[in-house]
DNA sequence: ATTTATAATGACCAGCTGGTCATTAAAAGT
DNA sequence: ACTTTTAATGACCAGCTGGTCATTATAAAT
């Protein structure tokens, strides 16, 4: 006899009007009134669906980093470093939203907001990536694609955060994609010589 | 006959106890009052010396950049590859306070607070940043310490991305020095092989 | 139509914010 | 000692915040 709204496809709505908020106006200059605003919905309601503005926000971080961890544990491993090097400029061509996601995510990131756990969660975020950039060096060093002398874990992290940095100079600065792209062929090809053995060159 | 004092002084004073609020505290979540008592000083006499929050949060990015602006101009023009990723090496090697630092700059580099012109100021000393390395690379062309084909702008600001990457993935997740070190030994290593014309190795 | 259980509302609140300003304290020159 | 000019103070304010809750609307089942 109840009303019944489906209360999973709510939330997800609810996330979507906060991030567009949050991303126009800046988090903290966002009130709660602001995203029931553009939700379409009483500030009450949001409180329905969310404990409040922090579970709302970690709601955002947690379903983004989700989704990149779909997307890096889809990634085969790569059998060549040619394959590789392709995978690593794939991740660092982001679309506009993640680039405003980022934005955001570091104005939330910080002292102010970030519990422990929350920045544990994104730290082991890197890690996993570190790890899955470590697997695939690894493996190509077995099929020596990549200089045996390199010890994969650290590479592995130290590429997870240089391409961090690239990405987020993308977002963070007023860096056309064409310019963005260039800088990305050229970092790729330094890299690709860096991990190849001394051995066959590439072009 | 009035009463005097150093202003510059009291200003920089002033600084370095917001400096220490915002660290512990947060930016956000830091009043000027905190910053008040952590100075010693009646709230209203801050109002004296700054025109309010954000205009004393300018003034402490503006500080602290002009500080790492002065540090790369001093830095020299590298004869050799070795030199310039003894540069790097130096570059990555950041002081606790200067990672404390970057956690509360990413906190209120946000839409919330960062103008345009204050998110651009940022942006060029990166591109100042950048056009650093791009020198340097060009120089070590010149004397076949780099390979040529590489675009040294595009090289130059990648490389500033990238180690800006390295820094931050070290400022704000729980990496030790020990794993800091490694991981940027292994990376300068992998960047002087990649930058390395294809001849003489290095070790 | 009526019932019923849930969903949605928005006026309301306590608390805190950045910022002001009439008042008081302090140092330098006489 | 007294004056003068600037420095410092902190109670005060208007405005906005996240968050609450008694009330009302809604949809399903009877």
């Amino acid at each position: 006899m109840p009303k019944v709204v489906d209360k999973a496809k709510m939330r997800g709505e609810i996330l979507d009007a906060a991030m567009k908020v949050f991303v126009e106006k800046g988090y903290h200059a966002s009130s709660v009134s602001d995203v029931a605003r553009a939700a379409s919905l009483a500030k009450g309601t949001l409180y329905i669906y969310f404990d409040g503005k922090d579970a709302m926000t970690k709601a955002i971080v947690d379903r983004h980093f989700a989704m990149l961890e779909d997307r890096i544990t889809q990634g085969q491993t790569c059998e060549t470093l040619d394959a590789f090097l392709d995978e690593l400029n794939r991740t660092m061509d982001i679309s506009t939203e993640q680039a405003s996601f980022l934005r955001v995510f570091f104005e939330v990131f910080g002292p102010s907001f970030a519990s422990e756990d929350f920045s544990q969660h994104v730290a082991r975020f890197f890690d996993r990536l570190g790890a899955h950039y470590a697997n695939q060096i690894s493996h190509l060093q077995e099929r020596k694609q990549v200089a045996e002398h390199y010890e994969a874990a650290s590479i592995g992290r130290a590429l997870a955060s240089m391409m961090d940095g690239v990405v987020l100079h993308m977002s963070l600065f007023d860096i056309t994609r064409r310019r963005h792209s260039r800088l990305v062929r050229e970092a790729i090809s330094m890299l690709g010589a860096g991990l190849r053995p001394a051995s066959a060159s590439n072009d």
